[in-house]
DNA sequence: TGGGAGTGTCAACACCGTTGACCGAAACCG
DNA sequence: CGGTTTCGGTCAACGGTGTTGACACTCCCA
């Protein structure tokens, strides 16, 4: 086992820091969501975080504990669905595929990248299901309706992750160059269908 | 920029080799697809390749040029679904997803996570890319009816990537917990309608 | 007046992928 | 047959990674 499997001793609660403390703390924090969004997981490394945050490397990790700890403190796992699945569900499946369409969104694909790539590690992983069942899954369940509610809510989620994976991991030519129009209504409504089956023709 | 980006000499053709040389090098290709599979790609380090296969770490190198060049030329980037694709088309959807959820393939899981860890690499990535849409996307073509076939053929296999990534990557309790029936009835069909609208109730 | 706790610095560890220098043996060729 | 090129392999090293231990300093509190 390479890394952090040990108890490693990490700085005191936010709330009883020294003022000292608590803005290098929100130096490397800042270093971090700028780095870890614009390189990656793996690309920004805790050395490079440090440097711009003006900062020796070991500070990092003695204030969070270890890189995958300043990840889960640092990256907004959530990518701004929420209020996309408050409103109508009667439409929820094209809303949610036209907004990750909509290119005037630039730091949500690599922000996703890096959520992907960070999802080998295992604490990041349980963070992320942990993240998806509170906020996408559970919110949807009760305003379904018919059998296997939460397993349909969660293959929705999932069916739309499939979508952002071949946009944004993959970044196939086929669906990247298709018309959006054609893609929100095609994959939309198969969603839609997961969720509302009554509703569909 | 770290590795890779310039011209490093490989080995010649594997066709105009010495007997030594395609022995190592096949020792190599065996230790590399044991370790990548087991570890997956980032965990399967060069030199514990090297050591399974009784060999120099810069021999890894020498034959194959990265480690990213052995992956490649290694392991299997098809899943083995290709025999499904080719059945009946009316009932795709659900042999797909039944084909994954099947629990007597064990190596398959780990071969899917390994994939999807090195997918964050650009010349990994262009090959999945180049085999998903030659092998899954382009047979399906051709059988489909209707309109946007190729883009509807491609969100087919994106939402089936959208199942293996909450199954294999994530490990969703909500879905591994289900009753396999009931995932390959509700996700297969949301598949199927994909490409056969026109079949849907 | 201590003493502990928070804060920061530095060098180092063990690992990683990769490369350059070098050597022996085999193959080709005049 | 001798010479030269190529191939196969070994070794040490480079620059990079996340992380840790030893140490010094400063503040606050008993």
């Amino acid at each position: 086992m390479p890394y952090g499997c040990g108890v490693t001793k990490t700085s005191p609660a936010p709330d009883q820091l020294r003022p000292a403390g608590r803005a290098t703390r929100a130096a490397i924090e800042a270093a971090a969501r700028v780095l870890f969004a614009d390189r990656g997981f793996e690309g920004a490394s805790v050395r490079a975080i440090a440097a711009e945050a003006g900062v020796d490397p070991a500070l990092v990790i003695r204030h969070f504990g270890s890189k995958e700890a300043l990840f889960l403190r640092t990256v907004d796992t959530s990518l701004g669905i929420g209020s996309v699945i408050e409103g109508p569900l009667e439409t929820v499946g094209r809303r949610l595929v036209a907004y990750f369409l909509d290119p005037a969104l630039p730091g949500l694909r690599k922000r996703f990248v890096a959520l992907a790539q960070a999802a080998h590690h295992d604490q990041v992983r349980e963070e992320m299901v942990r993240h998806t069942a509170e906020t996408y899954v559970a919110p949807l369940v009760p305003r379904l309706t018919g059998e296997h509610r939460e397993l349909r809510a969660a293959l929705a989620v999932a069916q739309l992750a499939g979508l952002l994976n071949l946009l944004f991991v993959q970044e196939d030519p086929i669906v990247s160059g298709a018309d959006p129009e054609t893609v929100i209504a095609i994959y939309g409504d198969a969603i839609q269908r997961l969720l509302t089956p009554e509703s569909a023709a």
